[in-house]
DNA sequence: CGCCCTGTTGATACGATTCAAATATCGTGG
DNA sequence: CCACGATATTTGAATCGTATCAACAGGGCG
């Protein structure tokens, strides 16, 4: 449940121009002039499973593309509960409110240890003035979150609760190939799709049993996804 | 169920500078010279109870700002079950998707008598290349549909099912005065909270029955606020 | 080696769904 | 304006699924 001494470290100063996912990154427009503008360094950082990248409600001052890793965002109610709403890996953006609000609106944090690269957002505000194409690929973006959201709630929050641990090994596997995907602990599973540790671990559990996924290392599965496609068909 | 002839008049053409929600509107920022580039009309239309704006996949060429009434927007998977992804109200932006996707995410039903405003989606990447301000409005935009989102997933699909109704009711009740709150069918409210027809009829019974809210007129509810507010404290 | 944390499994209780039936409401045409 | 049929809502009883509480197994780490 508690996470303690959470782990960070910088790994040096980004090199944009040779980026190698510069081809799905926010910056992927930019001209050599336009990377002129950028003034202040962009850091890379690197960050341990477990270790907090920002907290819910904190002073919103840079935003991050994720260079390798997972990483889930966390909501909080008032009645003490949490649920993640998010899971977010290569490529992707987190803390992209910072560009029109004062404060985080999620808690981050690093499932699968992860590469950073930290933006400061008065850069993205300057060029985005300038340069309407990092305009328009920003608004891909908040597209982009806007869709996984409104798959969380369709695919992760709806139906039965082996269906929605099928989707979500489904959609880890999207990006991995053969069917490989690395998972996370249960209590982060079940604060996915809005059930208990226990009830994901007996899903987990079943489907293992039923042949449908194989675990060759630790949280490391093998998932057969066009039967699981079935089963969620 | 089905719902047939859903029914739709246009009513005029906006007179967008004499809006009277102009201060919360897209183009409150504009100023009488960047209405001169607004070559197409911008069209008013109404819609019944009932009535689809525009469906999932359709190809996206407006996006609507909300005037009055309230619209759902409907998610459907492909096991055949849909669900009800968000409710949109009064200044609220429906289609915001069709700046940067060719085709809606959602089907679109108005579940109040509604008006809205049709702005084309050309005029909006016009305008938006000249028009810093602009910009900025559609960013928050995205943000607040974000946040919408956010808010699903943790207030309507987490929880008990009287937690769930519960948070709708207060939800819906936030832009009414007094706890007044207008609903509408519970086969709809069901699909909002992630519940049966049943369970969602049985929890707003109970409700009533236990004096947290009252119904004068059908549908017409009022909510005592600060009780329903300790009930998912 | 033993402790702690995570994951697994079991028994039971609770809550939501399902299926079915009765009742209320709405819209329509007489 | 009322009566009727269609549709939506409410309620009931049985079933199914998930949460809860508790116990135990395994792995990592001091």
């Amino acid at each position: 449940m508690k996470r303690i001494s959470p782990n960070e470290a910088w790994t040096g100063v980004a090199d944009c121009l040779n980026c190698n996912i510069r081809q799905s990154v926010l910056f992927s427009d930019l001209s050599e002039a336009d990377f002129d503008l950028v003034h202040r360094p962009i850091d890379q950082l690197t960050y341990a499973r477990g270790a907090e990248i920002y907290g819910m409600g904190e002073k919103a001052t840079s935003l991050f593309t994720i260079r390798t890793g997972l990483v889930k965002l966390t909501r909080f109610l008032p009645d003490g509960t949490h649920r993640i709403v998010r899971l977010l890996r290569k490529t992707d953006i987190i803390g992209i409110e910072s560009i029109v609000s004062d404060s985080y609106s999620h808690s981050a944090t690093a499932l699968h240890p992860t590469e950073l690269c930290r933006l400061p957002v008065g850069t993205i505000r300057e060029l985005s003035n300038s340069n309407s194409r990092l305009f328009h690929e920003l608004m891909a973006r908040w597209h982009r979150a806007l869709s996984e959201a409104d798959r969380w709630i369709t695919e992760f929050s709806t139906g039965p609760s082996r269906d929605r641990v099928v989707r979500l090994l489904l959609w880890l596997s999207e990006v991995e190939p053969d069917g490989r995907c690395e998972l996370f602990s249960r209590e982060d599973l079940g604060a996915v799709l809005g059930l208990t540790t226990e009830t994901a671990s007996r899903m987990m559990a079943e489907l293992k049993r039923q042949g449908y996924i194989s675990e060759p290392h630790t949280n490391q599965f093998l998932c057969d996804i066009p039967n699981l496609r079935r089963l969620v068909a």
